[in-house]
DNA sequence: TTGAGATTGAGACTGATTCTCAATTTCGAT
DNA sequence: ATCGAAATTGAGAATCAGTCTCAATCTCAA
């Protein structure tokens, strides 16, 4: 059941030849050093945890998986400190935030990153990610014609991914 | 402080000349009535009381804008039911359920409406409506070409309308 | 008119997230 | 290294939209 586009051990083989997507967790950690610094926030044993688990993954985590990942590195983190340091990295431009097919916020890392937009297939929940500049483009265009300066833009298209086309189990 | 696309006077403009996007509330009733009947469902006081007040509305509203409007008719009716019936409105493909900038669910008329998407100004909330036919025909190639079959999709646009750009207010 | 079954309103409950607050930790100034 | 103001923490309470439960009520075909 694919999961993501970044299969989990690309994570690896990224170290080998540079890849434009993905800055090494390492670098997230230094960003995220300049801006406790600029904010006048403080580096908390807590907040090295957590980036680094989020930075360890790849996709799109919920909160809740994260916490559980997080717990399993230190038992005694609390969920209110995982909430609030994923908006400290949100804030930062370390994480991005989305709302998919559920209720829960989940975050995908998001420094370098181009933005782009995601397939989701209702059936196993697999999240494939796009980038298609014409469909942006003419997003302006639209936006322009009703006299919007558009900011940002949320795109999902969800139906069924390849290999659960051909199940019948019915969709979640 | 635009709204919506449709301002409110154009309901009774449409009778004169017949409008594609939006059928008298009259007939969303009698669709509602042939679908209670198909389900095995019931007529009650409550759910006209809710379906008259949601199509004598335009434009995207909220659950609780919508019980407030219910219960000036009827103060005896609660949120529960309303939420119920906007769920059967929706199953009956009366109405549809939107999510937008903030947590909560809006839900627009879709007797007969054809499919768009939305710009939403993220200061005063004003919600355009607009359709694009080669947006949507690249989002389906974009879905091919990841063996996706799309069966829906969301598209928002959010930024400032014109009236919002010339204000300093912080965007909400 | 009757009764099975649908519906109702109130309030309890849920799940995600935020808030509160006392205890703890950080870090620049000493 | 120590101090102390200010930030952070964890736990649990609070919030918020929405759903569920259940006894009382209503609908409608027979």
């Amino acid at each position: 059941m694919p999961r993501s586009t970044v299969p989990p051990e690309s994570k690896r083989t990224r170290a080998a030849h540079p890849s434009p997507e993905l800055a090494p967790a390492s670098a997230a950690r230094e960003r995220l050093a300049a801006w406790i610094a600029e904010k006048g926030l403080k580096a908390t044993r807590q907040r090295d945890v957590i980036v680094d688990t989020f930075f360890s993954q790849t996709g799109h985590l919920s909160v809740d998986d994260l916490l559980n990942k997080v717990q399993a590195r230190d038992a005694n983190i609390g969920a209110a400190t995982v909430y609030r340091t994923m908006k400290i990295l949100t804030d930062a431009g370390l994480a991005s935030a989305r709302h998919f097919f559920d209720g829960q916020t989940r975050y995908e890392a998001a420094l370098d990153r181009h933005h782009h937009d995601h397939l989701i297939c209702t059936r196993c929940h697999a999240i494939v990610e796009f980038e298609n500049e014409r469909i942006e483009a003419l997003q302006d265009a639209v936006a322009r014609q009703h006299g919007f300066v558009v900011t940002r833009h949320k795109l999902e298209l969800y139906g069924l991914c390849r290999a659960c086309q051909t199940l019948q189990n019915p969709p979640r």
